[in-house]
DNA sequence: AGCTATTAATAAGT
DNA sequence: TACTTATTAATAGCT
């Protein structure tokens, strides 16, 4: 018999795989491999974990122990009602102790964000339809902007700002839920965690808050 | 010198870890092993990722690509069978020709990148000879805006996209894996969740990945 | 937090 | 899509 010399395995870059083929593969492996992962924690730790993974074409797939339903309830009860306590900047702030937890989340989505800034970039520099260097165009600098532009950042930051006063009117009717309390470590106690609350029917309670993104802004600024 | 003979990767047994202090441990370096597979996967797959973990203390961990908050709420959004556009916010009409999830996904990356210069822009607005009492001013309409205003708003944009890329620039320099350093954010936190999990710590019940965990796959493909 | 010896995951190839 | 194999990557046990 003659041996089967294979590369084996190859080091490779964590980048975009441009091959559609490998890219389908590798999906496939790999989210295997996370779900693996994932469960493995749950038995060795007693965790609770939930993973939603969508594929760039948009197909849904997901693990979660002990169900990703359970899970993602869970996670919205405790965060509909904490980021805004976590919003509250320390300068003008009272609320000093905010949950760690809730800044290191939020500090992970912008590392993440920015990363995926790092990587359109990258994409975006070479086909460009605009005449811009592929950046977004709120990233150009302003004082390339011609009249299209600024009236574009106009409407954009009009936007923006009904949106966040949108987000504080919730804020400060979210603040009076009785069953959120600060102690005096400034960390959010919550007994509405403990989940007597079973699965919603209705799609109105599918929308947390507001729009639905985990956007959230202190009472300070904006 | 004499070396140092490490017993090295031991084989272990996927069951729960009964030793509180090699849970822990356990629990971190998996943990962050789960999230560094799920941003690969991001990245060479162009997946969108929401990793949601609940330590069995109750703290939570989650890591999200572009953000968790928008994966989980488009989960939820797709498994009730609502059109995603009814999550979709009504944006600037220059976008006309792009998706309505990429112009959320922008979105939520701006407001998010913002919110990570609250900061900067507080102070902005201390070094702003006009600040009033009240209202941060760029909580003004943009209509009522004067020229000093315009101005700060415009150092604002600039402070922000610099800070943003110089940021990035790190990113890019540092570790691409960036999730790990909110660790040393200052990860001291305890989660006074009241909760009723009926989930003793009986590792009686070990169950081989695949079997008790709730795993489900979309219609389509890839 | 760091350090290795090992095991586990997986990129290519079939 | 599943199996094989050579390597790389993750990590268990210690310090």
């Amino acid at each position: 018999m003659v041996r089967k010399p294979s590369m084996g395995r190859q080091k490779i870059e964590i980048k975009r795989i441009n091959c559609e083929a490998s890219r389908q593969v590798t999906f496939s492996k790999r989210r295997a491999g996370l779900f693996k992962k994932a469960s493995e924690l749950c038995t060795l730790c007693g965790a609770e974990i939930a993973v939603l993974v969508f594929s760039p074409a948009g197909k849904v797939f997901s693990f979660g122990h002990p169900g990703v339903e359970s899970i993602v309830e869970r996670f919205l009860t405790e965060n509909i009602n904490l980021p805004p306590e976590a919003a509250a900047l320390p300068l003008v702030d009272a609320h000093r102790g905010t949950s760690v937890r809730v800044l290191n989340q939020q500090y992970t989505e912008v590392l993440n964000l920015l990363e995926t800034e790092k990587k359109r970039a990258e994409t975006l520099y070479q086909s460009t339809p605009e005449a811009k260097q592929g950046e977004p165009w709120w990233e150009a600098p302003i004082e390339n902007m011609g009249l299209p532009e600024l009236q574009q950042l106009k409407i954009f930051m009009e936007e923006l700002k009904k949106n966040m006063k949108k987000r504080i009117d919730e804020l400060v009717a979210t603040v009076t839920f009785p069953f959120l309390s600060i102690n005096s470590m400034g960390e959010v106690e919550s007994f509405a965690a403990a989940r007597a609350t079973p699965n919603p029917n209705n799609s109105s309670s599918i929308i947390p808050y507001g729009d639905g993104y985990g956007f959230s802004f202190g009472r300070g600024l904006f």
